[in-house]
DNA sequence: AATGGAAATGTAAGCGCTTTCATTTATAGC
DNA sequence: GCTATAAATGAAAGCGCTTACATTTCCATT
C-alpha cells in the first residue's frame, strides 16, 4: 500500500506538505504542489480513509435510517441522498429501523458508533426526547417527514395535512358525498396530519365526519383489503374512499375487483404517495405525489451545508404535495 | 469521549488487556476480565471503530453495489444483506451503479477506498477482465447473478436459463403455439440465459424460432409497451408473450389494455422476478420466482465465513427458479 | 523449596493520516 | 544590502486502538 510517506519522499516535501495539497486547505507554492500531485499520480495513490477519519476526526459518511430498505418510498429517499452525497465524496451507511422503537434507537447508536458526521432519520417510533437528547450529545442530524417544533430547523417535512386536504377535496369537486377513509396507524405524525387534512376539507364543505367512517389501517396493502371489508361489512353507505398511502389504496382496488366492484364507475379511490407503481395498475391510481426524491436530495443538502459547510445550497424546508389525477377517481352525479 | 485508556485506568489493567477483553481473542484471566467490564460499564465506553480499523486494518464494513437504489428488486436484495451482516455487528455501504461501466467501476473503487473488508457486487456492465483484476489485486468479492467461470466459488446465482425454460415451459402446457418474447438487453448475462431458457422450451416441443418473434427491451416498463407494439405492427401472430422481467410484463398489460386486448382470454403474459407488485397488478401476473432475498442472504454468509471466519454457515450457491402461475396466463384451445 | 513452563499481563511500536507550532524562505520597504 | 513581515515548509505529537514481544505470575513437578 502506498503511502502519504512515500509521496513526499518521492516529491521531496514533507508528510506535512503533501497533506495539505490534498486537502488544499493550506498556502502551498505552485511548484512544490505540483510536485506532490505527480508524485501521487506516478504512484497512484489513494489517501487512506480510515487514517483520515482517525487523524482529522471526520469520518465523511452520513448514516440514513430508513424504515425499511426495500419499498419504493425508501429506494427514492436513499437514491437521492447517496448520490448527492457521493458527489461531494461523502459516503452513506443505511439502516433500517423497521418502524420499532428499540430498533430505530439501536440502528441509530450503530450510526452513532460508526463515527458518521451526521444522520438523516426517517425515524417513526422514537420518541421526541429522545431526539432532544440525540441533539444536546451534540449528534448532527436531520429529520425526514417529522416535525418537531424545537428542532424545527432539522425538519425536512412534506405538508401531509395540506395533502390529505387535496385528496378530499378532489373527491368533494368530483361531487363525492359520502366518502370514508382508511388511515396509517394513527400513533404516527404523517398519519395524524393527513387525516386531519382530510376532515377539514369535509369540514369546509358541511359535511359531517363520524368515526364510523374511518378505519385505521397500517400503511401495507392488506390493510387496504380489510379496510374495504370494514366499512362494506358494517353497511356504510360510500361512493369514494380515500386512503393514506397507495399501498392500502391498492389492497382497495384489488378487494373491489375480488367482489366485483367496479373501480372507478361504482367506487372512486384516491391514495397518497405516489409511488411508481400507482401509474401501473389498472385503473391508474389517483394521488398525492409526495416528493420524497426531492426531499431525500434536501435533507443531504442540509448536511452538506451545516457539517461541511458548503455554503452556497439553500435549504427549502417544508415541501408541497399535490394532487396526482388518474383513472381511479371519477365524476359522481 | 471515553477512550480505552481511561477504561484501564479505571479497571488497573493495561490498554492491552483492555484491548484483550474486547475483542477475546486471548487469555485473560476471569477476575480481570470482570473487572474490565465494570470499568466499562461504568464509563459507558464505545469503542471507537474507526481508531480499531486502523490498527487492525478491518473496516467490518462490506460495500455492496446495487443497479439501482430503488426498486423492489435491489431494496430486497439490500434488506436481506444488511440485516445478515448487522447480525454479525458489520455494516454495510451501499452505492449504486447504474449499469454503467463507469459508474460501476467508480462505486467498486469508492468501497475498496473505503476500506471495506468486502464486497458484494451486483455488476453488469464491468468486464469479467476488471473483475478477475480485482481478485488479483486481492480484494475480497463475491457476485450476485452473474457466472464467470474462474471465479466461481464467488458467484452466487439463479438459474436464470432454467426459469426461462420454466416461464414458456408453462405457456406451451397451456396449449399456447405461437409465442413472442421480449428478452433484457441482451448483453446481459441474465437476459442471455433466460433467452436460452426460451428457446430450449421451445425446441423440446418442436416449434421454431425466429428473430421475427424476439424483441429486445430494456427491463423497464417502457419497454414492453414499445414490444407489443412492435410485434403488432409487424402482424406477428401470437397467443402469449413471455417477458424477461415483471416491469416489462406490466407494460405490456397496460399496453394491452389501452389497445382493448383482453388479457389473458386473448393473451397470456408470464413474467420474471416476482416482484412485490406482481400479485398487485390486475390480472396477477404469472411470473418465475427470483429469491433474491435468500440470493442476498447468502452472499451475505458467504462473506461471513470467508471473510470473518463465521465457520458453521453453508454456502448453496446456485439457485433454483420457480414458476408462480397466477391470473396473466390461462388455457389456449 | 527450587525449578520449569504455561498462562496472564504489560510495554511500546506502530496503523496512516492531520495539525500545531517552530523554522526556514521569499517579499517588500527603506 | 539589511531588517521586518508574510508566506511556505518541516518536525513532531497525537488520533484510539491492536499486537508482537517482553516480563511477570502462577502452578505443577521434583
Amino acid at each position: 500500500m502506498v503511502t502519504i510517506y512515500q509521496v513526499s519522499e518521492l516529491a521531496g516535501v514533507s508528510l506535512a506538505t503533501v497533506s495539505r495539497v490534498m486537502n488544499n486547505n493550506a498556502k502551498v507554492s505552485d511548484k512544490t504542489k505540483q510536485k506532490v500531485l505527480d508524485a501521487m499520480a506516478e504512484l497512484g495513490y489513494q489517501p487512506n480513509s480510515i487514517a483520515q477519519s482517525l487523524a482529522s476526526n471526520r469520518s465523511n459518511s452520513v448514516g440514513v435510517l430508513v424504515s425499511e430498505l426495500h419499498g419504493p418510498f425508501f429506494g427514492d429517499m436513499m437514491s437521492a441522498i447517496e448520490e448527492t452525497l457521493r458527489h461531494e465524496g461523502k459516503h452513506t451507511i443505511i439502516t433500517s429501523g423497521h418502524s420499532d422503537e428499540q430498533r430505530e434507537k439501536q440502528s441509530i447508536e450503530f450510526l452513532i458508533g460508526r463515527k458518521c458526521d451526521a444522520l438523516i432519520l426517517h425515524a417513526e417510533a422514537v420518541s421526541d426526547e429522545y431526539l432532544l437528547e440525540l441533539e444536546r450529545r451534540g449528534i448532527e442530524f436531520v429529520l425526514i417527514n417529522r416535525y418537531i417544533e424545537s428542532l424545527k430547523n432539522r425538519c425536512i417535512c412534506l405538508d401531509n395535512r395540506q395533502g390529505g386536504y387535496l385528496a378530499t377535496q378532489h373527491l368533494l369537486n368530483l361531487g363525492h358525498r359520502h366518502l370514508v377513509y382508511i388511515s396509517g396507524p394513527l400513533w404516527k405524525q404523517d398519519a395524524q396530519a393527513r387525516l386531519t387534512g382530510h376532515k377539514q376539507a369535509l369540514n369546509e364543505a358541511k359535511i359531517a365526519f363520524t368515526q364510523a367512517q374511518l378505519f385505521e389501517g397500517d400503511y401495507r396493502q392488506d390493510s387496504g383489503c380489510k379496510g374495504l371489508d370494514y366499512f362494506l361489512e358494517r353497511g356504510q353507505k360510500f361512493t369514494a374512499i380515500v386512503c393514506a398511502n397507495d399501498e392500502m389504496a391498492s389492497g382497495v382496488m384489488s378487494r373491489a375487483r375480488e367482489l366485483g366492484i367496479e373501480v372507478p364507475d361504482e367506487l372512486s379511490i384516491v391514495g397518497f404517495d405516489n409511488i411508481i407503481y400507482a401509474s401501473y395498475l389498472y385503473p391508474t391510481l389517483t394521488t398525492i405525489d409526495y416528493p420524497i426524491y426531492d426531499m431525500g436530495k434536501m435533507a443531504a443538502y442540509s448536511i452538506l451545508k451545516t457539517v461541511y459547510n458548503k455554503k452556497e445550497v439553500q435549504v427549502t424546508p417544508v415541501f408541497v404535495p399535490q394532487l396526482k389525477a388518474r383513472g381511479s377517481s371519477v365524476y359522481h352525479a
